[in-house]
DNA sequence: GTGAGCTTGTGCTTTCTTTCACAATCTCCA
DNA sequence: TGGAGATTGTGAAAGAAAGCACAAGCTCAC
């Protein structure tokens, strides 16, 4: 095992190893090798193994992987192991869109409360919670141990917005706006861009 | 200017670039250093200028980046400089809440239909499209010269549709489904993985 | 028990990115 | 006109990530 920690590509990988298993484990397998695993996520297997080395030796020469206990020792590594309480603020579309995912319903991540600033929404129901006004936010979160806050407001608003989330105590943050969040000290933030995406594929478009 | 073609990350950041300098120009600046672009990207002014310099010798020592022939520069390179149609493949949340999204109805993009293989959507509006059967995507994206989908489905879905979308000559996917899609021949996809991200912020939680 | 056959973990190499630093160049004001 | 001051473009160095190849280790069938 490495001594350092592991690189961020390296991270992003992880989560979809785990797709992956679970999914064979769906299938009832109980053992897969990187070879299998190249087969299924593209990544080779070589980088699989390294990947899997940062952490731990989890595999058994001859065999390969045990689906379930890597499953549960990633699931650990990634935090990934116990519930986790999420919020959205800026109920729009996307906020929306998001709010009524499957995923923030699962047996990790629920969804505890919705915000906008805007007061024709405020009160209204959200799929299965209530949009608060977003001043509220910090004490919200604060009581409910909330950990995780998803911004989906408009450019303009999403600096304040991650300054009420450090505030209330979040310490992760992943960013649907098209700007730039400086991070409040002891946050993480996630930028997820979906017009950066949309140019960014037009470069790929075949040259005329 | 290097003879070679620019490394991805750069790509990406073209758009980030792309973006500031819009703002910029909305402000009413004529002129804007890598120092510039730093203070408001984030991006280091060294990375900026090498970025550029991959496509040629926009700055002048002494001044900066002249803004407007910089954006106009940009967007020719980033192949943004003409209209481009698109479509929503998955009328599901997410796909409705894209197919709204301002983005989409722009100078740049438009949005010219959604599809969903489920009858009871077939036919209905959204916003201002109507939801087609995914079969007949082949024929109207060749028809009408579209050149960019979304695919908005669940993961079983995603690679029949990728498939559909190279067939009426798509070149470019942007796949949000969390799945991985064998590229058809002759065509890019980039992944927007929304539970990626959303495990991967976990990873990055305080350690307990 | 043993050997054939897989498959892992990992040091080494190669490739890709970023950072650094500075000569060259341009502007602008006196 | 000339010189101070600013800022670029870029080669060279450092750093990060991916690919490679193989010794070591495990399994299983006979």
């Amino acid at each position: 095992m490495p001594t350092g920690r592991a690189p961020e590509p390296t991270v992003l990988r992880l989560s979809i190893y785990l797709r992956c298993l679970r999914q064979v484990h769906a299938e009832g397998l109980d053992t897969i090798s990187s070879a299998g695993i190249q087969e299924r996520t593209g990544i080779t297997a070589g980088q699989v193994r390294k990947d899997l080395s940062y952490f731990g030796e989890f595999g058994k020469p001859g065999l390969g992987y045990a689906v379930e206990p890597l499953l549960t020792r990633l699931s650990h590594i990634m935090q990934l192991d116990r519930p986790r309480k999420v919020v959205i603020v800026g109920a729009g579309n996307l906020g929306a869109a998001l709010a009524g995912y499957q995923g923030l319903r699962s047996s990790i991540f629920s969804l505890v409360a919705a915000f906008d600033n805007n007061l024709s929404k405020i009160g209204r129901p959200l799929w299965d919670v209530e949009i608060k006004d977003v001043r509220e936010l910090p004490r919200i979160t604060q009581e409910q141990g909330v950990e995780i806050g998803i911004i989906t407001t408009p450019a303009e608003a999403a600096q304040g917005v991650a300054e009420l989330m450090a505030q209330g105590g979040i310490r992760s943050i992943l960013n649907f706006s098209p700007t730039r969040i400086v991070s409040p000290q002891g946050t993480t933030i996630r930028n997820v861009d979906l017009m950066k995406e949309l140019e960014v594929i037009c470069f790929y478009l075949p040259k005329p």
